[in-house]
Formats: structure tokens, sequence, C-alpha cells
DNA sequence: ACTCGTCTTATTTTT
DNA sequence: TAAGACGAGT
């Protein structure tokens, strides 16, 4: 992709640099004294704890202002990784503007798996592997792998392939290869997980392909194997930068420590109380070590928040204090005021739901002496993607303009894949991978047994699948329409391949290694190929003599419009580029979706996907035990779970600039079963004097705590959770202590049912009750707070009493 | 080869 | 519940 003269100019470099030392250093002005501090201190480890809001992009920016300005670094001799291209993309941006003029170079400045990339297509011969190899998504990961498990005559349903990848990445992200893997993980996935996952890397280089996974494993094995090559690059960069460093994981945290190594002047930016992203890998481990990792080490914390009013701030503090393992910070701030942080409870999240939407609409308004706020200042922060869905139908039916963030990407959609599943064939036509997923898309009469014949084909004559079907097309060993099909197939693969050609021939490319091979490949058989077509062209023609456009063109399905919507605007995409091989090697690392306009709109999104954004206002719903904290989590990791949990609460919180209300509900339908819900342990962390409880126990005698105390079953539950995290006091007495503490809201009228919480108990033997989805019954015998229940169609069922209310009070 | 019905299973997600 | 995966039937 790019060339190597980041490197050319390496020695001679520093004479002019050094003479800007002298230069004004106008952006150090701004800086608190914190921030200051983490900017100037360049040399040695340095460790910026920087707590939500604190400027810590300003504070990483203006370092790498200061390294370039002082003239201890060329642009190009600076290493800056981050996770996501938006941050790298942001902190480029602001390089640029505080240096004022625009940066050529910071050449490594990006992802850690896009310098990796660089990296290893420079090095890739010394893992097996072609300069030019395709990056797989995870669905051609796992594909391969299910083609793996099949072969190894394993039972795919027992034994699905997704567990495999999943191990398979967790191996990766500890920097495991399939030669040092401890005997503990061998025996894994029923015994063959370490021989399948050595199949599954040899599969990778005969393939000439990467997963997400290896990119990092792959250039750290080069730089442990290779010390003179580890050397040239802990030579040329002076100085290691890393954003969100309690994000990496342990491939992550040793390729730094092989690259800093040298002089060790690494500057790791992050915070531990926002890491929240343990379950793929990340080790806060990494973050709390760092000053044994770096001895010596340089801390400075940023407490100093510009974000949050100090309720807000005392709310989120509270919280993250009742965490063991962190390195402590505290947020403060100069501002004064505010509302404080608001509570409330819900009957059910249908009626939470519709109390935030009304809640938006008179914030709108600016009611309370508020000013009004706009709705693109308004998030709603989930715990779980599926709870999008109250809010989603309330507000479709009130109307109310939102946004889903986060939710599939657009270089993920089904077709945008297909399609370039094609193009990837058209620029290699060894590309199996894109050949399996469109040889029958759009259908062609190629099913399973003709698609095994190709492989079989291709597997005897040690050659790609493309190769393989022309060859079986030859012998005729396939017949009737697939045959035919396929052949048309083969046919526009060749043209489109031709047209294409003498394109790529003039457009000098960036890659050296790259354009040699296509160069001399073509050179030799298309120089005067008559007049050639534009890659955008090209596309389209891909797209509509394949038939793929025809396809969902003759789709009757509500999203083929759309679809077809989602190809017009990747052909649009592709002219930003110079050609296919460019924008291919961009989006398999670049998934991001910013297409959205200007209309405002409320913000729905996960608790994750809102890290590192912030909003005026801010709803975090659903603070329900078992939900938020997710049951999940503490089941399979206890109070590791917990904790990581309760980072989340606190990412949740600090994302809030004015106004921040936390919701729960009484009630849930989970997985199609109504379940009462208990307010989240977080709550009870939150301070009471930086909290309004919203809507005080009223009309519904005793409110949420009555409620919950009728319910043994419930609390057992919650006790097991409790016991088993040895973390909170037990449920019981947590929950007796809050009886009545908080407001319930009413249950929606447009139910229709009212259900009277004194009646819960009050049912007896023989009375009449509804319920939801029986219908009518009597009551045959009560146990608890369960009843048993002979419904006069559905039979004799045992019901929860909640469910259920005395016949005559429903109005239906 | 494709469609339809049954079964299963339910976080969080970047690259 | 509700979406996705899978197997049987046409």
């Amino acid at each position: 992709m790019s060339s190597f003269d980041e490197f050319d100019a390496f020695e001679g470099a520093s004479l002019s640099a050094r003479a800007m030392a002298a230069r004004p250093a106008p952006y150090l002005d701004e800086l608190n004294p914190a921030q200051r501090e983490a900017v100037e201190q360049l040399d040695g480890p340095v460790l910026m704890l920087a707590g939500a809001g604190t400027g810590k992009t300003k504070a990483l920016t203006a370092r790498i202002v200061h390294l370039l300005n002082t003239g201890r670094a060329q642009s190009n001799e600076i290493l800056a990784v981050t996770f996501t291209n938006k941050a790298a993309r942001e902190m480029k941006n602001r390089v640029g503007n505080m240096l004022g003029h625009s940066i050529e170079g910071m050449p490594w400045l990006g992802t850690f798996h896009s310098v990796c990339v660089k990296l290893l297509r420079r090095h890739a011969e010394l893992v097996g592997l072609k300069s030019n190899f395709t990056i797989l998504d995870t669905d051609d990961q796992l594909r391969l792998l299910k083609q793996l498990v099949q072969a190894a005559n394993i039972d795919d349903k027992r034994w699905p392939a997704r567990q495999l990848a999943h191990l398979i990445d967790g191996w990766k992200n500890r920097a495991l290869t399939p030669d040092n893997l401890p005997a503990a993980d061998h025996g894994a996935y029923n015994n063959r997980g370490g021989e399948l996952y050595a199949q599954y890397q040899i599969r990778l280089k005969e393939l000439n392909a990467v997963d997400f996974g290896d990119l990092l494993l792959h250039v750290v094995t080069i730089f442990q194997k290779h010390s003179d090559i580890l050397a040239q690059y802990q030579r040329w960069f002076r100085y290691v930068l890393v954003d969100e460093y309690q994000d990496t994981n342990i491939a992550q945290y040793l390729w730094l420590r092989l690259l800093a190594g040298g002089h060790k002047n690494i500057c790791c930016v992050g915070d531990d109380d926002q890491s929240i992203y343990g379950w793929r890998g990340a080790e806060v481990g990494n973050i709390l070590r760092f000053e044994k990792d770096f001895p010596g080490a340089h801390v400075v914390r940023l407490e100093q928040n510009y974000r949050s009013t100090p309720h807000i701030l005392a709310a989120a503090s509270n919280v993250i204090k009742g965490n063991e393992c962190r390195l402590g910070k505290t947020l403060w701030t100069d501002a004064e005021g505010g509302e404080k942080v608001r509570l409330i409870g819900h009957w059910d999240g249908e009626e939470e739901a519709r109390w935030i939407g009304e809640e938006i609409e008179s914030l709108q308004k600016g009611t309370r002496g508020m000013r009004a706020v706009g709705l693109d200042e308004v998030a709603i922060l989930v715990r779980a993607s599926h709870q999008m869905r109250a809010f989603e139908d309330r507000f479709l039916t009130i109307g109310m303009p939102y946004r889903v963030i986060g939710g599939p990407r657009f270089y993920e959609r089904m077709e945008v894949r297909d399609a370039m599943a094609y193009f990837r064939l058209v620029v290699s036509l060894d590309d199996d991978l894109a050949f399996e997923r469109i040889v029958n898309t759009p259908k062609r009469g190629l099913g399973n047994v003709a698609q095994q014949k190709i492989q079989t084909c291709a597997r005897d004559n040690g050659v790609s699948l493309v190769e393989g079907a022309r060859l079986l097309l030859e012998e005729k060993g396939l017949g009737g329409k697939g045959a035919k099909e396929l052949a048309i197939l083969l046919g526009g693969l060749d043209r489109w391949r031709r047209q294409g050609m003498v394109r790529q021939i003039e457009v000098p490319l960036d890659d050296d290694a790259v354009i040699d091979d296509a160069a001399n490949a073509r050179v030799t058989r298309f120089q005067d190929s008559p007049p050639e077509l534009s890659h955008v062209e090209l596309a389209q023609v891909i797209l509509d003599e394949s038939g793929y456009t025809a396809m969902w063109q003759n789709d009757k399905t509500p999203e083929a419009p759309g679809r077809l919507e989602n190809l017009k605007e990747l052909v649009k995409a592709l002219e930003q580029f110079e050609n296919f091989q460019g924008f291919l090697e961009h989006i398999s690392l670049i998934m991001d979706n910013e297409s959205d306009e200007g209309e405002q709109k409320v913000s729905i999104m996960t608790l994750h996907a809102a890290k590192g954004l912030e909003f005026p206002a801010v709803f975090l719903p659903g603070w329900e035990d078992g939900l938020f904290p997710s049951q999940r989590s503490m089941d399979e990791s206890g109070l590791k779970g917990l904790e990581e949990e309760r980072r989340l609460a606190y990412v949740g919180i600090t994302r809030a600039e004015e106004i921040c209300t936390i919701s729960f509900a009484g009630n849930r339908l989970v997985f199609g079963q109504w379940q009462s819900q208990m307010p989240s342990r977080f709550i009870d962390e939150l301070p009471e004097n930086h909290v309004e409880v919203l809507t005080p126990p009223g009309l519904y005698g005793g409110g949420f705590g009555a409620a919950s105390a009728a319910r043994p079953v419930k609390s057992n539950l919650e006790e097991r959770a409790s016991r088993a995290d040895g973390y909170n006091s037990p449920g019981w007495k947590r929950m007796q202590a809050r009886a009545g503490q908080y407001g319930t809201s009413q249950p929606r009228e447009s139910k229709n049912t009212i259900i009277d919480l004194e009646a819960v108990s009050s049912f007896s033997i023989g009375d009449r009750v509804f319920h939801q989805k029986f219908g009518y019954g009597t009551i045959s015998e009560i146990e608890g707070d369960k009843l048993s229940v002979v419904f006069e169609k559905a039979g004799e069922k045992k019901v929860v009493a909640r469910f259920v209310t005395a016949s005559d009070d429903i109005p239906f």
C-alpha cells in the first residue's frame, strides 16, 4: 500500500529538525499542569492515566507536536497506535491543526492493525506469506474453519466452528501460536483444538491469507525470531505512543514491549476504569502493571474533567470506587451547579421507554428552567442491543427521530460483501474464499454437489478453485445448467479482468511489491488491450453482468431496495480510490460507517459503543441486576466480570455532560418470559446526595421494595449471585433496606391492566384470575408467590402470582 | 436445488 | 419471543 520511503531519510534527517527545537510552543500554554507534565516528559516510559473527559486526546496530540517541534523525532519516526480508525483519524487531524499545516507523513500513526499490515507486507516471506496476502474477515474465517472441522470428522453440532473460532481468536490475542500452545489449551474443543489450530494456520498460508489476529501475531513472531529486523525498527521508531492502553491484549503488549524495548521511549495513555473489553482479550493487567514493566516510569494522572457537572462526576466516582483492581483517580471539575443525577424506576420496559420518550420531548422544549436540548444532544445507552427495541418501537409510534449507532456495519452487509467478493476475485483469481462465496450467488444451479466437484478437481490438480472449475468444465465433469452458468461466470471473470488490466498498469501503485507482481503478469499479456474501464465503471459492469444486481432487483423482500442502495453506495465509495487493490486493502481494515446526514436524531447505542463519546443528556435504562450487571458476565468471570460491568457503568455515567438519567424496570420481557427484576446493585452505589429520585412511591403502596419483598424466588436468585461473587451484601438485606426508597412510576394505562401490588399476596384458593397469555382460570394451589391455576382454555399451569390479576379488575 | 417447518438459543464488538 | 440454523421433503 505505501512505499518504504518513510525510511529513506533515516540518518541525515535531524539537523534541520534540531534547528527547529528553539521554536516557541504555544500549544503548551493551553494545557493544564498535569497535561503539560505528560506532554513535556518526552523521554523514557510515561503512563498517562487519563480519566474520562480530561483532555487526553489533546495531551496526546500536543505530545506528538512537541516531539516534532523539539526536533526529537521526525514525523515518520513516531509510532502512534490507536484501536480504531476513528481515533487515528482524529489524532491525525488534530496534530495537523496544531501544527498549523497539514502533516505530510505521520505514516506510522494508525491502528495496531493497519501498522501491522504495513510491517507484515514488508516481511511477509519470513512467516511464509507473500506480500500481497489477503486479510480475511470473520466470515471468511468461519467458513474456513467449518471446512476444517468437517474434514476432521467432527460433529459440528456438538462442537460448533464458532466456538473454535473463538478459541483461536483467544489464543492469538494471547500471542499463542500452535507451537507454543499450552497443553491445557491443546485439549480444548474436544481434544482437537491444538490440532485444528495448526491445520487452520497451514490452510491460511496456502491461501496466502491472514486473519485479524495474525496481523499482530505474525509481526510479533518476526520480531522475536529476527533480532536484526527488530533492532532496525527499534532504532527507527524513536518514540512510541499508545492510545487506550487499557484495551491492549497480550499480543499487542508484546508487540509494544518489543518495539520500545531499546530506548523505552513509550508513552501509554489510558484509563483502567474504562477497560471494558476484557471479553475480547483486553488485559487490564497491562495498564495496572505498567510501572513494573517499565521501571522508573513517569505516571501522570489527568483528573480535571472538562465534560460533566460535579453531580455526574460524583456519581461516577462513587460507583467506580467499588472496584478493587484499579490504580485510582479522582475526577474533579471547576464547574459548578447542574442537575443531580436522576433516578427512576418503572413498572416494565415498555413503560420505561414511554417515559424516556416523553422526557426527551420535554428536554427538547426546555422545561424546568433548563435550556432546550436538541435531539442530537441526547443519547440512550443500553447494556445489550436487544434493549434497543423497546425504544425503537416507542420512538416509531411517537415519531421521534432516532438513530441506532453500531448496528451492522456497511462493509459487513451481505450484499456489500458479496460484491466485494466479486471484486476480490477479479483482482486475484486464486482468492478461493471469494470464489466460494459467489459461485452460486446469484443462483447458478451450482449446489453442494457441483461445488464439491470443483473442490475435488482443484485439490487434485493443486490449483485454485477458479482454475479447478475450468479444468472440470474441460473434462466435461459437470453437466446441465450448472455447467453452462459456470462457463459464463468464468468467461465473465476473464473479461472483467481484462477490462480492468490496462488501467492498473497505468496507475502507479504505492506498494512496490504489489505493483511488480501485478505488472509483470500483465505486461506480457495485455499490454495493448483495447480501451479499458475505470475501476468504478468496471465495478458496475461486474455487478450487472454477473447478474448480481438483477438478483436483488428481482427480490421482493422489503430489504431488497436498501441492498441495491448499498451497492450503489459501494460503487460510489470506489471513486475515492485509485484502483481496486487500494480499495480492497483499505476496506479490509476500515469498517467505519459514518454515513449520517443532518437531521437531528436521538442516538441509541450500547454502552460499549458509547466509549469516547459525550452527550449533554444521557439516559441509562435497564439498570437491573442480571441485565446490568449482566448475569452472564458475572457467571462467566465472577468478580472480574462484575468489576468490568462496574466500569461499564462508569463509562455510561461519564458520557453525560449536563444531565444523566438512570432508570430501571420492575418487570421485563426476557426471552419471551416476563421476569421481575431487582434494581441494579450499582444503583446502591450511587451517592445519595447527588441523586434525585423521581416519582416518589405513591399510589402503589410501598412501591418497588414492597413488590420485591413479596417475591422470595427472585431474592434467592439474587442472593445466590451475591454469594457467588462474594461481593455485595446479601440480596435480602439490600432489598429490605431499599424497600420504599425508590420511586416507581405507575403502570402503563394503555396496557389496560391495573395490577394491584397489594393483591399479589392476597390471592386465595378458588379465586378467579386472569392471565395475559392463558386467559381466565381458578386458583387451585398457592405456594409462596407461585400459584397453580386451572385455566379454562389452557389447563392447569403454574404461574407467578404477579402475572395474574383478580379477574374483576380486567377491563378487557 | 430450493422451501418450508422445526429446533435451538439467546451480551458487549474492533480490526 | 424471535431470529437463525438445520434437516427433510418436494
